[in-house]
DNA sequence: GTGTAAGCGAGACGGTACGTCGTGTCTTGGA
DNA sequence: TCCAAGACACGACGTACCGTCTCGCTTACAC
């Protein structure tokens, strides 16, 4: 997606043997890319996606314009990575207890996602708007965000079914489906994101 | 939202002693409104909400660009009125017979809804997508698409409810964000809208 | 140059025998032609031939823009005939007094129409402006304007001949030149126009 | 009056020590300065000042219209630099050889400057038509071309005095309104401006 | 050291879209 | 037939972004 993500995947990530490779000329300066992102979540936190231009963020950040370019392709992947770069902690949970019921660990995970997305629901917003808008942006976002989080989900209803406390026959992916589209539904429609929504869900799901 | 549509409103609502109260001057081209209207649609279906300018709009309906300034304050105001006249249709739905399960009428609704995106899927991904961008037409979107639509839906459920179709404990409200949810989710995400998954929400919030 | 001025100076006017020839439907509200004029003077006065349109002339005037359009072909023309009105008195000299010098003459004739550009000045150089941009205005301008008024200098230059206060190889047309040029020069160039400069023409061109 | 000009002229300004201070980012590209001047007197030639959009001069010159609005404020001034940095030769005149009378020096400067109005005439009855009818066009107008050339004539009249060929007493102030009055009295009247009209002026200057 | 190669800040460039304004023409209802 | 009102087609205006480019300067490694 950008190019310092992509040197971060690659091969020689974390191999001390291999030489880095350096590339010739001036490196890069990591910190601004971290500048860089800050600023783009910043700035789309506190006015939205539309209202944020490129321009702005790079004087934000202090950064020259072309540098935003040679980074990342669009204002969308910028505030994607941005949004990932800080994010991408909620998808790495611990497992969870055995002892406590599936549906107790699903609603702590929305309660989990739903604090997060106080602060940056505006950029979620943004960034399934942008998907929809840019068939390779869509894509990525649907590897890097939508399908980890629907696995996981699905995941825990698998569980769940297999200790009994959701019936066999039920549609895990239909049920993803429900759970994250609530979700979806009332972010998109600016609708509030709290513990009850959860714990509704959550309610509707198992309670049946 | 436009002035013509208060306008119109205006003139049939309730009160048949008020003149029609012919604005002086000449009177605008409602054929234009038509031709415009159908062009934005035309476009938003062809190329995205996105990638249509009001310039645009305005040559292939053969109008002035201040044309359509003159009626509708932004684009975003006119390509959802323009969506909404065609779309309106589905909404407008007859009362269901009173011996068909309400799971049915959802179920056929639902149906109804994903043939209708058949053709407009693309659109109204553009549209949503816009809507996370800009605060008005978020507003706008909301008023005269979501909401009528949540409406229709929760008041199936209630009816289910009244009918004892349906648990009388279950939140209808969550209800109606789950199987909305759960569409715009899979429209959103590029996947499939069919029957199945018509069957399947239905399945899921009636059956259990 | 417009409607109502041929009228005007058609064979009608001022012959009582031959019946108007009364046009059918309704006549013009000769009224309005007169709140346009001042409008128009009054808006060029205050603010200047190019700050004013067309539209806030017949806002001015409480009258309709097409009202406008249908009388005067050019706001240029519009404004001329504005000027011309309550300007041609000016031109309308009795004749001078035989024992007064020639040289005196010009002076006050220069003085007083001076004195009347203190307030016109504008309205005259918008008018001077629109004829280099319009060939037909420039004819009509010349013909009722600027032609007039250098006639009366040549007269009254030659008749300055002919009594011997002026040197009888003197080329009264390049005097004349001379003497609007001066004038015409620093109103253009927003040069006071005084009695002081008045004096001086005059002493250029008689004292030698 | 435009930023470059201020550079170009700063650069060379009298203190060689300061370093030619080389602006950060790319540096205009002064080629195009060359095509839009070019191309604004062009299209000011053919079809005047009025007639003629910033747009049109862009397209003309193969640039973007915001490079236009990057170095002038204004249509007014760039078509006035364009005009002048031509113009502006004719005042760069060697001065005069000592033996020659200074009524022949003004015959030909006026002679030459009818010359080159036998090209611009149009244009540049077209610019003082829009310094009517806008301030700022008009002080621009006035200090760049209108004083310049009033104070040659001026000079040279007193330089005429100095050397005796011209009364101590003539107000030279005068004169030279006059010299330029009657020019632009004719321009702007359409009549001819000949070597005859120079020997005419002259003569009635100094003749008397 | 001294190339050489790249990143960086700055900002100009060709474009495209925006929303506003003015023009001259037209089309209503009412006088 | 005119008038007041206002819609209409047209086109210029000045602004804002976009994505690309071109400067001079600054870093690094490699010779």
């Amino acid at each position: 997606m950008n190019d310092e993500a992509e040197a971060e995947s690659g091969v020689d990530a974390g191999d001390a043997v291999t030489p880095p490779a350096t590339a010739p000329g001036r490196p890069r300066d990591e910190e601004a890319s971290g500048r860089i992102r800050a600023a783009a979540l910043k700035l789309v936190r506190e006015e939205g996606y539309g209202q944020v231009s490129i321009s702005r963020i790079a004087k934000e950040a202090g950064a020259a314009r072309q540098t935003l370019y040679n980074r990342w392709p669009t204002k969308a992947e910028l505030v994607l990575d941005a949004f990932f770069a800080q994010a991408n902690a909620i998808a790495a949970r611990p497992d969870p207890a055995p002892d406590v019921p599936r549906s107790i660990v699903l609603r702590d995970f929305l309660c989990d996602i739903f604090a997060h997305l106080q602060r940056d629901g505006a950029a979620l917003r943004s960034l399934i708007a942008a998907a929809q808008q840019d068939e390779d942006f869509c894509a990525i976002f649907r590897t890097r965000f939508v399908e980890p989080r629907g696995h996981i989900v699905e995941e825990l209803l698998r569980d769940a079914q297999k200790r009994g406390e959701l019936g066999a026959g039920r549609d895990t992916a239909m049920l993803t489906a429900l759970v994250h589209g609530a979700f979806w539904y009332r972010l998109l429609n600016g609708q509030a994101l709290d513990d009850r929504l959860a714990q509704g869900i959550v309610a509707e799901i198992f309670g049946g």
